[in-house]
RNA sequence: GGGUGAUUAGCUCAGUUGGUUCAGAGCGCUGCCUUGACAGGGCAGAGGUCAGCAGUUCGAGCCUGCUAUCACUCACCA
């Protein structure tokens, strides 16, 4: 037999199993007659690597489908990635700057074949991460959201939309990125408090010779567009000036002074500027009082040369150059500091530009309602489920989702407008003519028949410039990735699927949003339940990015590790929605109890077993007791299982492994040096062994793969990955726990007591223990005292008490001491739990002689209570004996 | 401003219908332990008025209200 190592080296036997289990073909799954158990996995960023998020996520999905494999289900996890449109081409933008290429030399096909180029290289190469976690995916339906299955989908559901009139092109203020020029959604834009500078600048009264009003403004450069200042219809200081003009300082605009209901009187000087073109709602003031928009900005976020200064500057720059030059004008009254929120880009992290835009918007009220009420009543589960408010929210106050993106990286909006008419969205004033269609010919012949013009050829059409944001693929996904929209038999079969599992910072922008695509499309939800994870944080509680660079190397985490020690370690303090604050520290804890089950197998294939042995008393009861541990952990399991309490489960099974099996159970089977295991023991310590094996595969498949192989040799298949659970058979025999807990008690007290005198473990010690009759049953029970005998080195008679005395559950036993007793100590200590019991007998009598406890309380109750006052008084009674006798 | 959640041992957190010793776990700390699975191990120990106040109840870590502190989230105050 090939010598163990002392250790469990991951690194030996990981990639083994995971070959084996891929060239087994236990990851694929077909529909069949089988119940299907089905996850979409939440498609990471096709270059992204791998990070603390990913591995607690995907370690969750994994246990998941784990599990229901092995309880017989056909499941499928399905894996995929998502293009990631804005990410994705800022890489590939950043890329080609490197190698001195600007994006606007090329064309668009010239990008996206260095983008695709990218995606290539560097694609998958988080799908082969995941592969190091263990995850059991099913490779064979790999997925990406530009992938033509996928981008089919997406282009005949923009279709679908628009003709049912649940898409729309239109002019709205909207959300633009300057970094990344491109127009984003309101889910994409991030608040931040901000400390920054409230400027007052005061503006002529026009026609007078000094009169003046002072406004208060966080972005002076704006004020070379403002067409308006606006004051409370009732604020009195400026009741006088309504209906005049005001000159703009520097360049001596004169703008009406109007009166809005809007101005808050009570914030900066009580007057606002009012400039439409960038802020949303100035623009809302000037659609109400027929208000010019002066737009000052640059689609780069530098001054136009509509704002006649500082054109060209970036508008931060702008924004000190305005300042200055307000201060030497002498229009400056004042600064104050300001704390407000500024929105910035989710990717590029750069402040947000309000912008009037011609966009594509979903109209989403008109798909919402089916997908709030699915889950207000429970029909798709949220754990935790107080997010639900948070989404009812959101739900109920939406707003229209605006998709396109000024971008190349995508999927191409299937919209065509004639040549002939202007181009430009971003500062288009009319709005064009649009045709919209699966495919040119398609918006062919929709042109010739709005128009009327049979004469239009596809070279009159030129399609929309712009992409998709990216969450109009993903929120598909649980229906494209089984081609939904054509293969009828694979998404009968998985649709609707298990379980998504997802942190909760995208239920906006992912969750919500396939729920409602999953009832417009299918009517149908997209999932049963949903389990929301929280942040990976450090341990000072922030959240791990790379920019703060607190996040650990996830692969260098397994090599240090191993996949089922890091597994452990995310799995164990990841209550479904509360953060996780990572520390190495959880994953070494996986790591050593890796190491705890890797040397029990090594224990258990040291043992030579000789037929001939018989198998004793002890022996038989710890196995008893071990299936009767088994099938309550094996309940207990279940149960977190269904309320998806998985760090609750995987402790479950640590303690269960480490004290019950490990520290009792081995401990009194094994065979005493030098001698063989009797071949019932041996046989009953394998199969409690598989039996583990099985339970805790979800959690660490590598090492319970190994060991299962490791136990016995087994015919080609037969792996402990699609090992069945069933619900384990025996019973769980309450007197056996209960008496076999008492010997663990007994044994604790001993051991203490040999910890207090300084006794050597080898120096045998009796016991006696009083002649109750449970207790005379108890140690009547065969093999009981062999137990104690194995675990603590103690033997133990019925009598009367004489020796060192000690409180074991709530019996009084003695030991019987060959040293000099403490009498002091001795005295001291039972003294205190004499006083201890006299007061808690004291409390439960007080209970116990209130009458409306006795008569409100539940029988059983009561009856406990008085059971607690016997043994309460027992106990006081024996500790009053041995002090007495101590004396 | 709206909403949500939190507050339990030095640290991180469990505590799943109010009812035995229910006040817990892991880490950290202290002491002891090196031949036979495992020092990545074993045994034992110290430590908490369950944030505060009031209420409901025979009974509250758990239910209710208020207060304090904190975190998160949504929202168009320049």
């Amino acid at each position: 037999m090939e010598e163990l190592s002392k250790r469990y080296n991951p690194g030996d036997i990981e990639d083994k199993w995971y070959q084996h289990w891929i060239d087994s073909g236990h990851f694929h799954s077909t529909p069949d007659d089988r119940e299907p158990f089905t996850i979409v996995i939440p498609p990471p960023n096709v270059t992204g690597q791998l990070h603390m998020g990913h591995i607690l996520n995907n370690t969750i999905q994994d246990t998941l489908i784990r599990r229901a494999r092995q309880e017989g289900k056909n499941a499928c996890w399905v894996p995929g990635t998502d293009h990631a449109s804005i990410a994705t081409e800022a890489k590939v933008v950043n890329m080609l700057r490197e190698k001195g290429i600007k994006k606007s030399d090329l064309t668009r096909e010239e990008f996206l074949a260095y983008a695709w180029e990218w995606t290539d290289k560097y694609g998958g190469i988080i799908l082969h991460q995941l592969k190091k976690l263990g995850a059991s995916c099913d490779w064979e339906r790999t997925a990406f959201t530009m992938d033509e299955i996928r981008s089919e989908a997406v282009i005949g559901i923009f279709v679908d939309l628009y003709r049912k009139g649940k898409l729309y092109r239109g002019k709205r203020m909207v959300n633009w990125d300057p970094t990344a020029q491109t127009v984003l959604s309101n889910e994409e834009v991030l608040y931040e408090e901000e400390k920054t500078m409230l400027y007052k600048v005061r503006y002529k009264i026009s026609g007078t010779a000094d009169e003046w009003i002072t406004i208060a403004t966080t972005r002076p450069e704006t004020i070379l567009g403002d067409t308006a200042i606006a004051v409370h219809p009732e604020d009195p200081r400026y009741a006088h000036l309504q209906g005049k003009k005001a000159i703009v300082p520097l360049i001596n605009r004169e703008i009406p002074i109007i009166a809005d209901a809007y101005v808050d009187i009570a914030f900066g000087t009580g007057a606002l500027k009012v400039t439409p073109a960038h802020d949303i709602n100035d623009y809302e003031i000037g659609l109400r009082h027929q208000l010019e928009v002066i737009d000052v900005l640059n689609p780069n976020g530098s001054m136009s040369e509509a704002a006649h200064l500082f054109v060209g500057l970036d508008r931060d720059v702008a924004r000190k150059a305005m300042f200055e030059a307000l201060t030497e004008a002498g229009f400056v009254t004042g600064t104050e500091e300001l704390i407000h929120n500024v929105g910035r880009s989710e990717r590029t992290r750069v402040v947000v530009e309000p912008r009037l835009s011609l966009q594509w918007f979903v109209d989403m009220k008109a798909i919402a309602d089916p997908a709030l009420r699915a889950v207000m009543e429970n029909e798709i589960e949220f754990y935790p489920e107080n997010l639900k408010n948070t989404y009812r929210y959101w739900m109920e106050n939406i707003r229209d989702w605006c998709i396109s993106r000024q971008l190349w990286w995508g999927h191409q909006i299937p919209a065509w407008y004639l040549v002939a008419e202007p181009s430009s969205n971003l500062n288009a004033n009319t709005e064009n003519q649009v045709f919209v269609g699966l495919t040119a010919e398609e918006a062919l012949h929709e042109a010739k028949r709005i128009t009327g013009r049979e004469d239009l050829a596809l070279s009159d059409l030129r399609q929309d410039e712009d992409v998709l944001d990216t969450w109009f693929s993903s929120w598909l996904w649980p229906i494209s990735v089984f081609d939904g929209w054509k293969d009828q038999k694979e998404i009968d079969y998985y649709y609707p699927t298990n379980v998504l599992v997802t942190g909760w910072d995208i239920i906006f922008l992912w969750v919500a949003r396939m729920i409602m695509a999953g009832y417009e499309w299918r009517g149908e939800k997209p999932f049963q339940s949903v389990y929301f994870t929280g942040m990976v944080r450090d341990k000072q509680r922030r959240k791990m990015s790379k920019q703060l660079g607190n996040s650990p190397d996830a692969l260098a985490l397994i090599d240090q590790f191993g996949a089922d020690g890091v597994r452990y370690g995310i799995m164990a303090s990841a209550p479904a929605g509360g953060d996780i604050l990572f520390d190495e520290k959880l994953c070494e804890l996986g790591r050593n109890f890796c190491n705890k089950v890797w040397n029990a197998l090594r224990l258990i294939k040291s043992w030579e077993v000789d037929p001939s042995l018989s198998h004793d008393d002890g022996r038989a009861l710890a196995i008893r007791w071990m299936n009767s541990r088994l099938a309550a952990v094996d309940s207990e399991l279940r149960r977190h299982f269904q309320q998806f309490r998985l760090s609750e489960g995987v402790t479950t099974l640590y303690s269960f492994v480490w004290d019950d099996f490990c520290s009792v159970f081995l401990e009194v089977i094994k065979p005493a040096y030098g001698d063989a295991s009797d071949q019932k023991s041996y046989d009953a310590t394998l199969l409690l062994f598989e039996e583990i094996c099985k339970l805790l595969h979800p959690f660490m498949p590598f090492i319970t793969e190994e060991i299962w192989h490791q136990l016995k040799s087994r015919t080609r298949g037969e792996d402990c990955m699609i090992s069945l659970i069933t619900p384990v058979s025996g019973d769980v025999e309450k007197k056996v726990l209960d008496g076999f807990e008492h010997i663990l008690t007994v044994k604790s007290s001993v051991l203490e007591l040999r910890n207090q005198y300084q006794l050597s473990p080898k120096e045998s010690m009796v016991l006696i223990f009083p002649s109750e009759p449970e207790l005379i049953q108890l140690w009547n029970t065969p093999g009981a005292e062999s137990v104690l005998h194995k675990l603590a080195n103690a033997t133990c008679a019925e009598g009367l008490g004489t020796g060192v005395s000690f409180l074991a559950g709530r019996y009084q036993y003695y030991a019987v001491l060959t040293i000099e007793v403490d009498k002091e100590a001795e005295l001291k200590r039972m003294k205190e739990e004499l006083a201890y019991y006299l007061g808690f007998v004291n409390s439960v009598e007080k209970k116990l002689s209130n009458e409306k406890f006795v008569a409100n309380a539940h029988p059983d109750v009561v009856e406990k209570e008085r059971q607690k006052k016997a043994d309460g008084e027992s106990k006081i009674e024996q500790l009053q004996q041995s002090i007495a006798q101590l004396n």
